[in-house]
DNA sequence: CGCCTGTCAATTGTTTACAATTCTAGCGCA
DNA sequence: TGCGCTAGAATTGTAAACAATTGACAGGCG
């Protein structure tokens, strides 16, 4: 059959699957705030669907760690502690790094040039002063980095980080401040990328993060995994 | 409150997750093919639960990336080609090499005499020749390795990876062959934590994880993460 | 004979209702 | 005041029924 219209498959997404990205959303974004309870009547009310989907949309982020279950009580937004942020960042470095490591051995120059692109992108939002686009545009330039990489189980995690990062972000908005100095980070990375040079890359991105991790936490990270 | 005895708090644990366990011990030990179909009714009925609780715990293992759903068919066992076996190495050795960076920042001596002893129950596994052991004792090993860094996000996404490591050490149970090498490998990797040697203890542990990748797979593996 | 199409059986997805368990809060009582 | 008990409310688990989709198969048409 010939293919006359560039027509991609039609994709079923699942209830559970959007009723669990919507929840997502909203839990990163601070809709809904950290330690408060979902009640299973409620939401599927607000959502229009019911229990059983609703349900299986929770179980997926339970596994994912961004609820947790009190038998016969309800399930929570977690509430992230200074050290358990820490130890979502000891993960997240070991993700990322391990994307560099990928990306060095690839096609570098290629990602190098496309980081560069996200980095322009962070300036230009910073220049605008906008804290939502500021941190949109650093989560995108960490997710880009994990994308290009080509390994789907990083990006899995990845993907499930960036949400709990977001979280972080937002019950910390005040204190996310952007800065010359943060901007030449990310290009410090992309330009290792681009070189070729994958230990200062990694280097470079460990620093990078224990900064990042240092802003969320009040106190500064005694072990960094760099 | 004298705690007399060491009360671990009484876990209540959720039907979802009790299911979720045993599919995950059924698929991980290949009493469930790869690729086969996980029928609702059939599941259920087997089980002695209802549909609701199974459904729930079929999207956890959706989520952790054991099945797969297909939408109005089904829920099916992965089926690993030898690309996503060696992805699931790439993040499998960042896991583990993050846990050895934490490992000899922190007590590295009392770490490195832990994990000697667990490779002396690697030999004891391989001297009686019991292939059931020995994997176990293997993995063992790296679960140890995980355990002992502290972190809590690193042990979460390994034991995941661990239950895929099991499912693809069951399917190709005839090819994994315990050699003195292998014993050397892991103790190469002890004494360097118990030397406190970061980088020789990642190297190590690279290389080692390859030498396994190579085992599973028919091709060797073109890209090192190491 | 080959291809398309309509029907049918089977399975999943969703909703609803109800029973069971457990926590919380309030009350009475020593 | 402190304790135990009880009623209410919430979640959790179960069951049954219905809707929706898929894949297979038989039959008609060119």
């Amino acid at each position: 059959m010939p293919q006359r219209y560039s027509l991609e498959p039609v994709i079923q997404e699942s209830t559970p699957s959007i009723i669990a990205r919507k929840l997502r959303y909203a839990i990163a974004h601070g809709e809904v705030a950290p330690g408060s309870q979902l009640g299973e009547a409620e939401l599927a009310r607000e959502l229009g669907v019911s229990r059983g989907p609703l349900r299986e949309a929770m179980q997926r982020l339970t596994q994912e760690g961004l609820l947790v279950s009190i038998r016969n009580r309800g399930l929570f937004v977690i509430e992230m502690t200074d050290a358990e942020i820490r130890d979502m960042y000891v993960l997240r470095t070991a993700i990322e790094s391990a994307a560099c490591k990928l990306l060095v051995r690839a096609d570098h120059v290629a990602a190098g040039q496309d980081l560069l692109a996200k980095v322009s992108e962070m300036e230009k939002a910073a220049g605008t002063g906008d804290r939502a686009a500021m941190s949109d545009a650093d989560m995108a330039f960490h997710e880009h980095l994990v994308a290009l990489s080509g390994s789907r189980s990083l990006a899995r995690i990845h993907s499930t980080l960036m949400t709990e990062t977001r979280m972080c972000l937002t019950v910390l908005q005040d204190s996310y401040r952007v800065t010359e100095e943060w901007i030449a980070e990310h290009r410090g990375i992309a330009e290792a990328v681009l070189g070729g040079d994958g230990p200062l890359a990694e280097s470079r991105l460990s620093d990078h993060e224990d900064d990042a991790l240092a802003r969320l936490t009040s106190t500064p990270a005694s072990v960094s995994v760099g």
